[in-house]
RNA sequence: GUGGCUAUGGUGUAACGGUUAACACUGGAGCUUGUGGAGCUCUCAAUUCGGGUUCGAUUCCCGAUAGUCACCCCA
């Protein structure tokens, strides 16, 4: 089929290249075989975790309507930092940024009919235009962990739960990362008190965030441009708030929390206990992924508050804290198959193929090997695929319907049961 | 969106402005008519793209693209 790309489009490129670039476009990657095996397992980790605590997979569409994040992020977001478009009916429409609206959109939408609490958790792919860079791409997978009718704590302790014990599946010790914990409501109150007007908020907000990584000059240089009032935080209200979360925690094993009254993140919709996962290797020290809860996000929508706390982890993060840990090699990632079998020639390719059937029928994973290159050749592909037996089937296997498994490990032979 | 750095076969690297662009791994073929991991031989395969300077550009300059780092932003 030929390509032939509008007038517009060829103009803007300068015309047709000869030929295409073999390229994943800017910021989004391909997953071969072997970075799908990792994917997928990361996935089953994730989904293992949750389903231990008996959240329920949803999931929805990569697009929705760009008013879904012009309600909550304001124009600027929608407009800069998210893919949207105009649709052939003039809707506007943006590619998914994040899940937390959809499934605030979705709760919402069956308020009436859902039994709560719910405990909901997905796996989608999300996009953000933006520039990429390591641990930042256009596009990534993210678990979101939702818990949803609950306001008390206990719904804040299970919620940092899963988070602590997904890092535990992927092999982290507690020395490994941080839980940082903190209230975004109390702290807002405490750190408007310093303010002469308390609409510059948002920008003391955002110097907090970070302060870690300024100096004490520069911080109070800052500072002293937002408020004429000392800078003095001593975290007594937010501690106090924290200080119960932190406690049941302890009772759960949890050690490795500590209360941080600078912690901000930036999405404004949170509204009390506010959570960072935090990478303690001194190569990766930043934040890995948090979250927190969000009581008025469902309020968008009409109808009565819905109490909510819930977090996002990507995988781009999590492999980069895989990577550093060096954890990846204990993922057990599965071979492609259980047997590959060899075949010598044309003629032994029915035979094969009627094995490979009755050896799949008994629930095996089964690969045949059509090529009729020597033997010697198909044994080492089976080989480097990490495949643990072979069958070789030639003219006497293929006559009799006998025939020996070798293990490839270990160079022995021997019946099938 | 802004700035710095980078760009050579599939991968990792080499080449004072002048060579037939080198080496290793990988892929393919063979040594070896049905039993592998080794060795040897042969072989496919690259200067990101577009301009410029120059007798001559992989090399220097400009632009685009992509990667990376920082800023911005962080959903």
């Amino acid at each position: 089929m030929k390509n032939t790309p509008s007038k517009t489009l060829g103009d803007k490129q300068g015309g047709i290249p000869k030929k295409l670039s073999t390229e994943s476009y800017k910021g989004v990657r391909d997953f071969f075989p072997a970075d799908m095996a990792i994917e997928k397992k990361i996935f089953d980790i994730w989904r293992g975790v949750c389903e231990k605590y008996g959240y329920e997979e949803y999931g929805a569409s990569v697009l929705e309507p760009a008013e879904l994040y012009r309600a909550k992020s304001g124009e600027e977001i929608v407009n800069e930092q998210t893919y949207t478009f105009i649709d052939r009916g003039e809707r506007e429409v943006t590619l998914r940024p994040e899940m937390t609206p959809t499934v605030a959109r979705m709760v919402a939408a069956r308020r009436r009919e859902l039994t709560f609490p719910l405990r909901w958790y997905s796996i989608p792919n999300l996009f953000r235009y933006e520039n990429p860079q390591r641990g930042r791409l256009r596009e990534h997978w993210q678990l979101n962990v939702d818990i949803f009718g609950v306001e008390g704590i206990e719904a804040d302790v299970e919620i940092i739960s899963v988070a602590y014990n997904i890092m535990k599946a992927f092999g982290a010790k507690d020395e490994d990362f941080c839980i940082r914990i903190n209230s975004r409501h109390m702290i807002q109150k405490e750190i408007e008190n310093l303010l002469d007007d308390k609409t510059s908020y948002p920008k003391a907000a955002r110097l907090l965030d970070k302060k870690e990584k300024m100096s004490s000059e520069e911080f109070q240089n800052e500072w002293s441009k937002i408020s004429k009032k000392p800078f003095v935080i001593n975290g007594v209200m937010a501690r106090e708030r924290t200080n119960e979360l932190q406690g049941k925690l302890t009772l759960l094993g949890i050690k490795n929390v500590m209360f941080y009254p600078f912690l901000m993140r930036g999405f404004d919709y949170y509204t009390d206990i506010i959570f960072e996962i935090f990478d303690t290797n001194q190569e990766n020290r930043r934040a890995l992924f948090g979250g927190g809860r969000y009581d008025n996000l469902t309020s968008l929508f009409g109808g009565d508050k819905i109490p909510a706390v819930g977090f996002g982890m990507g995988d781009v993060t999590m492999r980069d804290f895989l990577e550093t840990h060096d954890l990846l090699k204990n993922l057990q990632i599965p071979t492609s198959a259980d047997y590959y079998i060899c075949v010598v020639s044309p003629a032994e390719a029915d035979a094969a193929t009627k094995i490979a059937e009755k050896l799949r029928a008994k629930g095996s994973r089964v690969a045949v090997d059509f090529s009729y290159k020597k033997i010697g050749d198909q044994i080492k592909n089976a080989d480097k695929r990490g495949i643990p037996e072979i069958i070789v089937i030639g003219e006497d296997e293929a006559k009799n319907g006998i025939y020996k498994i070798k293990n490839l490990k270990t160079g022995e032979e021997r019946n099938p049961e």
